[in-house]
DNA sequence: TTCGTTGGACAGACAGTAAATCCAACTTAG
DNA sequence: CTAAGTTGGATTTACTGTCTGTCCAACGAA
C-alpha cells in the first residue's frame, strides 16, 4: 500500500509547509508599497520562522527570490493552449498576448521588484533571462506554426511587446487600463507590425 | 564678520572638478561588467577622494546616482530638432526614435543599472519617472504638430516603444543590432501601429 | 535517534553621520 | 603691498545601525 520510493513523512510535509509560509510572507512583504527594502530577517519574522530556517530552505536571499518568482509563475494560471489552437495568426497573437498579460497581472508589484533586483543580483538575473527565453521560443514556435516569418525583427519586436516591461508601462500609473485592454493593445501592435513587414 | 562679496573662483572650480571626478569614477565602476554592487566607498576610492567628500558633494548615494544620470543625459548629445522640423509624421517618428536611441546608446550599461536601482530607490525612481514624462510630453507635442491623434493608446504605445527597455531589448545580447538599426525598427513599429489605428 | 527548527553569536559589507583638523584661496586691516 | 585672519573644501577617524551569510549548541517531535 505504501510505495517505498514515495516518502511523505509528516516532517517533510511540515518542512514543505514552512517553505510555503516563507514564500507567501516574502510575497506579501514585496507587495507592500510602503517598504522599499525587504530583508531576510523581515521575511523570517513575517513568516514566524527563524532566519536560519529561511537559509536552510532556500540557501540564500537570491534563492528565495528565485523560488518566489517560480512560485508566482506556477500559480498564475497562464495558459498557452488557446494561442496554439487558434484558427489564424491574428487570434493566435491575441491569445499569446492575453496569456502573458494574465501572468504579469498575477502580481505586477512583486514582479516589478524582482526585475529590478535582478539588475543587481546575478543569480536572479540569470533565472529571469531563462524564463524570458522560454517566452521567446514559444513565440517562435507559434509563428512557425502559422507559417509566419520568424525573422529577427519580427521575433524581437513581438517578444518585447509581450514583455513585462511593456505590460507594466501600459497598465501602470495614470494609464487606467485593465489587463484585458492592455493585452488587446499589445496584440494589436504585434499584428500591425507583423502585417507591415510581411 | 561675513563678507558679502566673498568669491572664490578657484575653489569652486576645484570643487566642480572633484565633483566631475567622482561622477566619472561612478560611471566607470557602473560600466564594469565584473562588479555587481557599487558602494560609495568604491566610488570614492576610484575617484581618489575620501568617502566624506562624496557625501559633501552629493548628499547621499541616491543623489550621486541622480547626478550621474543627468550628467549622462546632458552629455549624450540628444537632439529632438530634426523630429520637429520633419516634413511628415513618418519621418518625424523616425527622427524621434533615432534621437532617444542615441541617448540610450550613450551608456546602456549604466542606464540599465540605474533603472534597476530605481526600483529600490524612491529618489532615483522619481527622477527617472520625471525624465520619462518629458519624453511623453515631447511625443504628445510631436503628434499634435502633425495633426495626428493623441489618444492614450497611441501615446502610450509609442511612448513604450521609445523607452530604454525597448531599446535595450532590441540591441542586447544575441540580437546583433546597432543603434541605428534599432531606431529604424522602433520607428517602423510606431508607424505601423499608428497607421493601423488611424 | 533523526531531522527540521531555533536562538544567539559572529564576521564582513555597507550607508550615513559627526567632529577635529589641514590647507589653499580669499579678504581686509594696517 | 603685506601680514593676519577667515572661509570652505577635503581628509581622517570613529561611531551607529542595518543587512547578508555562517556556525553552532540546544530543543522537540516523529
Amino acid at each position: 500500500m505504501s510505495p517505498r520510493n514515495y516518502r511523505s513523512d509528516k516532517r517533510t510535509a511540515a518542512a514543505e509547509e514552512t517553505r510555503l509560509r516563507v514564500l507567501t510572507a516574502a510575497r506579501t512583504l514585496l507587495s507592500g508599497a510602503s517598504t522599499t527594502q525587504v530583508s531576510v530577517d523581515a521575511v523570517a519574522k513575517a513568516a514566524d520562522v527563524s532566519r536560519q530556517t529561511v537559509y536552510n530552505a532556500f540557501g540564500s536571499k537570491s534563492g528565495l527570490l528565485e523560488a518566489l518568482f517560480d512560485s508566482i509563475a506556477s500559480q498564475s494560471g497562464m495558459d498557452l493552449q488557446p494561442a496554439f489552437t487558434a484558427p489564424d495568426l491574428t487570434t493566435a497573437l491575441d491569445h499569446f498576448s492575453e496569456a502573458f498579460c494574465v501572468f504579469w497581472a498575477s502580481d505586477p508589484l512583486v514582479i516589478r521588484r524582482l526585475h529590478g533586483m535582478a539588475v543587481l543580483d546575478r543569480v536572479l538575473d540569470r533565472l529571469l533571462r531563462d524564463r524570458n527565453e522560454m517566452r521567446r521560443s514559444a513565440l517562435v514556435s507559434l509563428l512557425e506554426r502559422f507559417g509566419a516569418g520568424t525573422g529577427p525583427d519580427t521575433v524581437d519586436m513581438i517578444w518585447q511587446l509581450t514583455s513585462f516591461e511593456t505590460y507594466d508601462s501600459l497598465t501602470g500609473a495614470d494609464a487606467s487600463r485593465d489587463t484585458a485592454q492592455a493585452a488587446r493593445l499589445i496584440a494589436a501592435a504585434a499584428v500591425a507590425f507583423h502585417e507591415r513587414t510581411a
